[in-house]
RNA sequence: UGGGGGUUCGUCUAGUGGUAGGACAGCGGACUCUGGAUCCGUAUGCCGAGGUUCGAAUCCUCGACCCCCAGCCA
């Protein structure tokens, strides 16, 4: 029998790692990493990283790293760094002691460097960034060897240290391993070690002006650490034997590398390059921007760091190329949030109703369930009178089939107030519905009919008297197709962005519960969606609400589909 | 036409020689003071062709298609 998905992952990963334990490949040590490149923020594929490296640590009562592979200056950033420490706590991870940079092993790196420059396995090409690439040849044809590539010992030593120093200009030299310029696998044809970049780290500062790369650090990093299992994604697969070379000609531990898919998700982009663009070119207002499917941008948008792991459990980890349906995020976000979000009222297009026969100055406290899944949250009391607000969706002059909401004539049910009957609908010069004049039921207080009789719709409502005015984001998916890429690379992933991704309402009417609410506090609008404060640009006198994400919504289906017909 | 990976419902993913299962999405229904939640039911799938075998998604052979690699990016 398969494992249902809340038992213990069978993916393959941990299947090899099981396999390890039992052989005692590692002494029984199991150690990940998650090590980002601090140049841009961390999206939900990091997510499927994070929660695959930290969960495997925490499920075989092993460590997992967090390190910065900071070997890029020009592209690296503080600010990056502190988010991303940010959005892996968020998420509920913790590294104790053991946050990393590759930038900690530079001497390392380069006592390293020297000895394989000793060893003849290194050396000083004199050739610029375009001669190499035309000499490393095709994916058909093998590469040239750089005529710098037989240098003395001595040569190299002396012209690596005076890299080191300063002395050349960027670009001018290189390090180079002395792998096979032959080689099918083009990442073992000479590969650079370091390159001069004279710019300051984020991290080290001035103190060096070569830098090394990647490959070269990555894996050297990861033995130094002693990590046991180093997951990454497909794209590095073969990149793999290079990672071998170097380990095994320095004669230094091997981790185990695992390769895995990464995460695409429909209706969104997910390379850093790609958000960087969306940032730069304004079409979102920043990296936290609730539309982006970075960590930053779904907390703002009210998403919790537990719908987020329970997605990264779900999707599961395997080699195959994938595309996740948004709408297993989505799934996942409403399934915690209906757990936990406490239920308010809130009307986003308030139609005006006035109970012509309830007492004009009368005002009652309706007690309402804070949350029908969870008990314990308890109930408030929400102020009712003769003067309400209802969406205007609610109402329909001419009700289609299937619709059971308010209309003329109909009876229906206001949530934990009364039942009401729409008796008058009155209009402005224009046609325009400006308020219902409706008779309430004093038999049905609390929504409950003596008599037994059924109501079709339950509508939720605001006190005119008593709302609280509030502007309210309506976030959808960024995207208007399941592939913004397409198929076609010549159209531009930009023209397919939703021009409703963001729609702004500002008359909002909620009920005055929502006056002590804090920022990032989220819950449900009943029948309308789970919503949070905005954490920048809420305030008490001017409160902004996100939407998280919609409630499923039966009617807007039969409706689309009558519309069909 | 070099090398490395991959191909199971619409989408993810299990299955490792013995009845192809789960989740999301879809459809239908029950229930409901949220057209929410919940519950039930249901259709759809092993890339193809051969072979081995009592028996193949699984093993073998051949083929097709998809992804990655020619940064002094990671």
């Amino acid at each position: 029998m398969p494992d249902s998905e809340n038992n213990a992952a069978t993916d393959f990963i941990r299947a090899l790692i099981r396999k390890d334990n039992e052989t005692n490949r590692f002494g029984g040590r199991v150690h990940t990493r998650f090590p980002p490149e601090p140049n841009g923020y961390l999206h939900i594929g990091h997510a499927k990283s994070i929660v695959l490296n930290f969960g495997i640590a925490e499920e075989f009562n092993g460590l997992c790293n967090l390190r910065f592979d900071d070997t890029n200056p020009s592209k690296e950033d503080t600010e990056y760094i502190e988010s991303i420490i940010e959005d892996v706590h968020w998420l509920g991870f913790d590294w104790g002691d053991r946050l990393f940079h590759a930038s900690d092993y530079f001497d390392q790196l380069y006592e390293y460097a020297i000895e394989l420059i000793k060893m003849g396995k290194a050396y000083v090409d004199d050739l610029s960034p375009e001669e190499l690439r035309q000499q490393r040849g095709t994916l058909t044809e093998p590469g040239i060897e750089s005529p710098y590539r037989d240098r003395s010992v001595e040569e190299n030593l002396d012209l690596f240290q005076r890299m080191r120093a300063g002395e050349f200009p960027d670009g001018s030299r290189t390090l180079r391993a002395k792998i096979d310029m032959k080689s099918p696998n083009l990442n073992m044809r000479d590969p650079v070690m370091y390159r001069i970049k004279k710019e300051s780290h984020p991290h080290t500062g001035d103190k060096w002006c070569i830098y090394p790369m990647y490959d070269y650090t990555h894996c050297i990093s990861d033995s130094i650490e002693r990590i046991t299992h180093s997951i990454c994604t497909l794209e590095f697969e073969d990149h793999r034997p290079l990672y071998d070379w170097f380990l095994d000609q320095l004669n230094l531990y091997h981790p185990q590398q695992i390769e895995f898919a990464r995460l695409n998700l429909s209706y969104t982009v997910m390379s850093k390059r790609k958000l960087l663009q969306l940032v730069k070119e304004g079409y979102v207002s920043g990296w936290d921007d609730p539309r982006m499917p970075t960590i930053s941008g779904m907390r703002r948008r009210g998403v919790t760091p537990e719908a987020i792991r329970t997605f990264c459990e779900r999707i599961g980890v395997a080699k195959n190329d994938s595309t996740v349906d948004i709408a297993l995020l989505e799934y996942c976000i409403r399934e915690d949030l209906n757990k936990r979000a406490p239920r308010v009222m809130g009307v986003l297009d308030p139609i005006k109703v006035t109970l012509t026969n309830y007492p004009a100055d009368q005002v009652e406290y309706m007690e309402c369930i804070n949350n029908p899944e969870d008990e314990s949250m308890g109930t408030r009391l929400v102020p009712f009178c003769r003067d309400l607000y209802i969406d205007r969706d609610d109402f329909r002059e001419d009700p289609p089939p299937k619709y059971y909401r308010l209309a003329p004539g109909r009876e229906v049910r206001l949530r934990y107030g009364y039942f009401i009957k729409c008796e008058e609908v009155v209009k402005d010069e224009k046609g325009e519905i400006v308020e219902l004049r409706c008779s309430y039921d004093p038999q049905t207080r609390g929504g409950f009919a003596p008599d037994g009789r059924k109501v079709q719709a339950t509508i939720h409502w605001v006190s005119a008297r008593h709302a609280v005015d509030a502007e309210v984001r309506l976030y959808d998916r960024l995207f208007n197709t399941p592939n913004p890429l397409g198929d076609d690379e010549n159209v531009p992933f930009t023209n397919f962005i939703n021009p409703n991704s963001l729609t702004i309402i500002n008359n909002c009417k909620v009920e005055p519960s929502l006056a002590s609410a804090k920022p990032g506090d989220r819950f449900q609008l009943e029948r309308v969606g789970y919503f949070c404060l905005d954490s920048k640009d809420s305030r008490p006198d001017h409160l902004v609400l996100n939407r998280t994400v919609t409630l499923k919504d039966t009617w807007a289906k039969i409706e689309a589909s009558l519309n069909k017909k």
